[in-house]
RNA sequence: GCUGGCGUAGCUCAACAGGUAGAGCAGCCGAUUUGUAAUCGGCAGGUUGCGGGUUCAAGUCCCAUCGCCAGCUCCA
C-alpha cells in the first residue's frame, strides 16, 4: 500500500470503533460501524439483495461479502447483473477447477489460475497431460462441488503459514509464488477441502457458480518461460447465463467458418505444400487479390511521396554484419555458402536500402527520401509458431524506409499516420489497437539513442490524439516502434502496420546528408509498413470479409450465367463487353441447370451474377443477381458497367446499395 | 523449439475389439436445354504423409520422421 493510499484510509476510515460512510448508488449515505461486513450491509438494504450478492464494491475495489469494511466511499453490492460479476465468476470458477483436479488427481501440483477474456485458465503440473476424458471428469466434479455449495472463506496469513500449508499439500509452485510476495499482504481462499493462494475476491460459496465449460487443455511453460518446466493449462469458458455461454460457443464455431485457412482452400486462393513449410503458394485468384493490394499501395505511394525501388534478395554476410543482423537476428535468417563465401537471404529490406542511400549524396533539400520495396523476405520461424497466412516464413511487405533529418521525424510520423488511416478506412478496419513498443532486452545501440527515439515516437503519437498503450520491451532490436494490431476471426491479435524509429542503422552504415550549415549530418531511418506482411494482411482480410472481398478486390467480379446453352452466344457477347471494360469476368457455359449455376456462383462468392436468357436477349439487357440473393431484372449493361467501374475506381466496400461483406468484430 | 492432438481419393468424411479401403461432392462420358442455391445415369479415382518394426494379417498397434492444428514462447 502506498503512503498516499494509507493516509487516505486513515482519514476516511475514522479508525477502530468509529463509523464509515457508504454512499449507495442512489446517492443516499449509510453510516455503519467500522469493520461491518459487506454481507451485513447488503442484508440491511434488503434480504433479496443479500441473497443475490456475490461481493461488494467499495471505493472502486471489489471485496468479498465477508470482508470487514474499513473505509468510506461509493458502495455497491455486486449482484450477477453488476459489471464486475463476470470477473468474479470467472476467477472463482478457476478455483473450482483446481478444487476438482485436486480431488480427482491427488498428486497434481497447482500453478496459477487467473480469469481471462471469456473465462479462465488454470495451470497444473499433472505429471502427464490431461486427456479430453480427464476434462469431462473434471467438469463433472466441478458441477458436484457447485451442488455441495461449499462456503468460500478468505484467510489472511503470514508467509510462513502459507508456506507451511502449501508444503504440506505438496504444492512447490505455490511455495515459489508465496516467496515472491511481500509479507503482510498474503491471503488464501478455502472452500471445504481446497485452499489456494489468492488475492481474491471470490463469490461467497461454490453454489453461486455453474455456468462454465472446460474447452481445451494445452501445454504452457511455468511463468511463460521456455526454460521452465511445461505445465498443463486447462481453459474454461465462463458466462453469466447458460444462454450466453452457448452463444459464446456458437460464436466460436461460427468463427471457424471464416478461418482464412479454410476459406483459402475453399475459394482456391492459396495452398501449402509439405516441401515448403509455412510458405504459401498463391493460386491465380489469390495472386489477383495479392497484386491488387500492391497496386493499391502503389497508387498511394505517388500521393504520399514514396519512390519504389527494387533490391537484391541475397547478400554477402558482410552486409548483415554491418547492420547488426548476424548478431541480433541470426537465428531467424537463412544462410548459404557459395564460392566459399557466406551469403544471407534478407529477412528485412533496411540493410539493402542503406546501401542504396549510401551510394548517393544528399543535401537537406533532398530529404526525406522515402524508398518503398515490395521485395520478398525470408525469416526462419520456429515450427510451432507458424500459422496459415498470418505467420509464414516468406512474405513481402508494403515496406518503406524513410531517410529523414532528425528534426522532421515528427512530421513524417504524422504523415504516416494519415496514410495508414486512409488505407485502413478503405477496408473498414475499425478495431485497431495501437501500441508503443519500448526498448527490448536484446538490442543494439546506446541507451541515450533509445531515449531520444522513444521520446520522439511518443510525442508524435500523442499529437494524433489516438488512444494507445505503452508496451515496455516490445520494441524492435534496433529501435522503438508504434504497432497497429487487428484481430483475426478467433480474436487473436496480429500486427499489421508499424512505424519504427531507427537511430542505429545510419550509424552502422555511416549515412549522412549535408545540412544547411554545410556540414555532414546523420539522418534517421523510419522503417514503416501499413498492410505489413501482405500474406498476413490477406489472411486477416479474408477473415474480416468472410471471403466476400469488396468488389474492387474480388478475384472474379462478374459471372455471366446463360439460362441454357441457347443463350451462350449472347452471354459471350456480354462477357466480351465486360472484359473490354476492364472487369474480371467469366461465363458459366457448363451444361447445368440455372439453379446449379447460381449456387456455384454464390458458393464461390462472385459479387455479381448476370443471368441472360430469352427475355434479356430480346431486350438486350442482363438480369443482375447481387451476391447474397438480391435480384434485379432487366439491367442496362452499359449503365451497370459504369456502376461497377465506379466501385472499382473508388474502391468502395459496397458496390450495389447493400453490404457485401459482413464485418465482424468478434 | 516445447506439450498435446491430427494426417485415408482433388475436397468433406467413413472403415467394429488388427482380417486386406468406402460414400458424397468435384472430375470424365452420355442423356437432358433448363429462369435465380444442387437434373439423371455411367465411368474413373487411394502403396491410408514418408520410413522402419510387431503380427499369419496393420489405415488400425509400436518407433522414428515430415506436415498441419491448439496453446506456450516469439514476431511482420
Amino acid at each position: 500500500m502506498s503512503s498516499v493510499e494509507s493516509a487516505n484510509r486513515t482519514e476516511a476510515g475514522a479508525g477502530e470503533g468509529g463509523k464509515i460512510r457508504l454512499t449507495l448508488p442512489d446517492g443516499t449515505v449509510k453510516e455503519v460501524p467500522f469493520g461491518t461486513t459487506g454481507r451485513a450491509v447488503a442484508a440491511s438494504i434488503g434480504p433479496r439483495l443479500a441473497k443475490d450478492a456475490l461481493g461488494v464494491k467499495l471505493a472502486g475495489q471489489v471485496l468479498d461479502l465477508s470482508r470487514p469494511l474499513t473505509e468510506s466511499g461509493l458502495f455497491e453490492v455486486v449482484t450477477p447483473k453488476h459489471a464486475d460479476a463476470l470477473e468474479l465468476y470467472r476467477h472463482s470458477t478457476a478455483h473450482l477447477c483446481a478444487n476438482a483436479v485436486k480431488r480427482l488427481f491427488p498428486g497434481v501440483k497447482i500453478g496459477i489460475g487467473p480469469a481471462i477474456e471469456n473465462g479462465f485458465y488454470y495451470d497444473f503440473d499433472p505429471g502427464r497431460p490431461f486427456t479430453p476424458e480427464d476434462l469431462e471428469k473434471i467438469g463433472a466434479e466441478m458441477k458436484k462441488i457447485v451442488a455441495e455449495d461449499n462456503v468460500v472463506v478468505r484467510k489472511e496469513m503470514s508467509k510462513a503459514e502459507a508456506v507451511k500449508i502449501f508444503e504440506a499439500q505438496g504444492d512447490p509452485l505455490k511455495v515459489e509464488i508465496v516467496a515472491g510476495i511481500p509479507e503482510g499482504s498474503l491471503s488464501c481462499y478455502e472452500q471445504k477441502d481446497f485452499i489456494d493462494l489468492c488475492r481474491g475476491p471470490h463469490v461467497p460459496s461454490t453454489g453461486k457458480l455453474g455456468v462454465f465449460k472446460l474447452t481445451h487443455s494445452a501445454g504452457a511453460y511455468w511463468k511463460g518461460d521456455e526454460r521452465n518446466p511445461m505445465l498443463q493449462r486447462i481453459y474454461g469458458a465462463v458466462f453469466l447465463t447458460q444462454k450466453e455461454l452457448d452463444e459464446h460457443l456458437a460464436r466460436l464455431e461460427a468463427a471457424k467458418a471464416r478461418d482464412h485457412r479454410k476459406l483459402g482452400k475453399e475459394l482456391g486462393l492459396f495452398l501449402f505444400h509439405p516441401w515448403a513449410p509455412a510458405s504459401p503458394f498463391f493460386l491465380p485468384k489469390g495472386a489477383t487479390v495479392y497484386n491488387l493490394l500492391i497496386a493499391f499501395m502503389r497508387d498511394l505511394y505517388v500521393k504520399y511521396g514514396y519512390q519504389e525501388i527494387i533490391t537484391p534478395q541475397i547478400f554477402d554476410e558482410e552486409l548483415f554484419r554491418t547492420s547488426g543482423h548476424t548478431g541480433a537476428y541470426r537465428e531467424n535468417m537463412y544462410f548459404m555458402t557459395i564460392d566459399e563465401r557466406e551469403f544471407g537471404v534478407k529477412p528485412m529490406n533496411c540493410p539493402g536500402h542503406c546501401l542504396l542511400f549510401k551510394s548517393g549524396h544528399y543535401s537537406h533539400r533532398d530529404l526525406p527520401v522515402r524508398y518503398a520495396d515490395f521485395a520478398r523476405l525470408h525469416r526462419y520461424e520456429k515450427s510451432g509458431v507458424t500459422q496459415g497466412l498470418t505467420r509464414v516464413r516468406t512474405f513481402s511487405q508494403d515496406d518503406a524506409h524513410i531517410f529523414a533529418a532528425p528534426e522532421s521525424i515528427g512530421r513524417e510520423v504524422l504523415d504516416f499516420l494519415l496514410f495508414l488511416d486512409e488505407v485502413y478506412s478503405t477496408f473498414e478496419f475499425r478495431d485497431v489497437d495501437i501500441s508503443l513498443g519500448l526498448r527490448p532486452e536484446k538490442r543494439v545501440g546506446p541507451d541515450e539513442v533509445w531515449d531520444r527515439a522513444e521520446t520522439v515516437l511518443e510525442a508524435a503519437i500523442k499529437a494524433t490524439g489516438r488512444p494507445y498503450v505503452v508496451s515496455p520491451g516490445d520494441g524492435a532490436f534496433y529501435g522503438p516502434k508504434i504497432d497497429f494490431r487487428v484481430n483475426d476471426a478467433l480474436g487473436r491479435p496480429w500486427q499489421l502496420g508499424t512505424i519504427q524509429c531507427d537511430f542505429n542503422l545510419p550509424e552502422l552504415f555511416d549515412l549522412h546528408y549535408v545540412a544547411e550549415d554545410g556540414v555532414k549530418h546523420r539522418p534517421v531511418i523510419l522503417h514503416r509498413a501499413i498492410l505489413g506482411s501482405l500474406e498476413r494482411f490477406f489472411g486477416i482480410l479474408i477473415e474480416h470479409t468472410g471471403g466476400d472481398f469488396p468488389f474492387w478486390l474480388a478475384p472474379e467480379q462478374v459471372r455471366v450465367v446463360p439460362v441454357s446453352e441457347k443463350f451462350n452466344e449472347y452471354g459471350e457477347k456480354i462477357l466480351r463487353r465486360l472484359i473490354g471494360a476492364g472487369l474480371r469476368a467469366t461465363i458459366d457455359v457448363r451444361n447445368e441447370k440455372l439453379g446449379a449455376k447460381i449456387r456455384n456462383g454464390e458458393l464461390e462468392k462472385v459479387p455479381a451474377l448476370l443471368i441472360v436468357g430469352k427475355n434479356e436477349q430480346e431486350a438486350g439487357t442482363v438480369s443482375l443477381r447481387v451476391r447474397g440473393g438480391d435480384e434485379y431484372k432487366d439491367k442496362d449493361i452499359e449503365r451497370l458497367i459504369e456502376r461497377m467501374k465506379e466501385a472499382v475506381a473508388q474502391r468502395s466496400l459496397r458496390w450495389y446499395q447493400r453490404a457485401t461483406g459482413s464485418f465482424s468484430t468478434l
